[in-house]
DNA sequence: GACACTACTACGTCCCGCGTAGTAGTGTCC
DNA sequence: GGACACTACTACGCGGGACGTAGTAGTGTC
């Protein structure tokens, strides 16, 4: 079990949900309900509760989102440096993932 | 916990290591050790027996990928039509998932 | 004959995804 | 005015999958 942050640039188990959670606050802040709504938008996938905040909370955990100060009840939630910084490293090599792969299932 | 086939298509939880071995397939039927190479190759990481053949076992219940007839030590896999046709829908996805992000990114 | 490489099997741990239930405030519509 | 939907979480637990480590065994080569 090596350090968790010395797989920032790994990505190793860099989850689903967790993609989703940094590309809804590329957009801006946002709270939790608010990124469920618009990650349901974008990708089609509801996150459950559970699933959000745990995601949250271990984002939140490696200084790659960061908290606001709450409105009511509301915790907004912001994208730091560090997270888009690890979210465009993620999302260039899933495009060159995905491009890959689609070369090789077209070319046979 | 719903029948694991019918997030065929939802596709909750389709995990890296399994990605990258159906791409991995995708080119032409391969052996586990193949594949961890080509894996390493195209994405730079390496994965482990562990992660490998537990997530190969997996595949192959579900049917995405089918055992070909063994040669000597080897246990060659191929890819299923099933397995192709997920493959693409996920990719197909993942493609307009790192859109909007990278243009979130950029827009701000 | 030592060492590196190939090609797995076996096993255990821990984290994470996911679901469910519960709480509580707000709005609205009859 | 109370029923119901929507908002916005907290709490909790389960199971599975990612990952690591160790071990086995055959092959090549120097």
């Amino acid at each position: 079990m090596t350090n968790h942050d010395e797989r920032i640039e790994g990505l190793g188990r860099f989850s689903e949900p967790a993609l989703y959670i940094l590309i809804s606050l590329a957009e801006g802040p946002k709270h939790g309900y608010a990124m469920t709504q618009d990650i349901a938008a974008v990708s089609g996938q509801a996150l459950g509760p559970g699933t959000l905040y745990g995601a949250i909370a271990r984002l939140e955990a490696r200084k790659w989102i960061e908290a606001l100060p709450a409105e009511e009840r509301r915790r907004p939630y912001k994208i730091t440096a560090v997270g888009k910084r690890v979210l465009h490293a993620r999302l260039e090599s899933l495009r060159t993932v995905a491009r890959v792969g689609q070369v090789r299932l077209a070319g046979r």
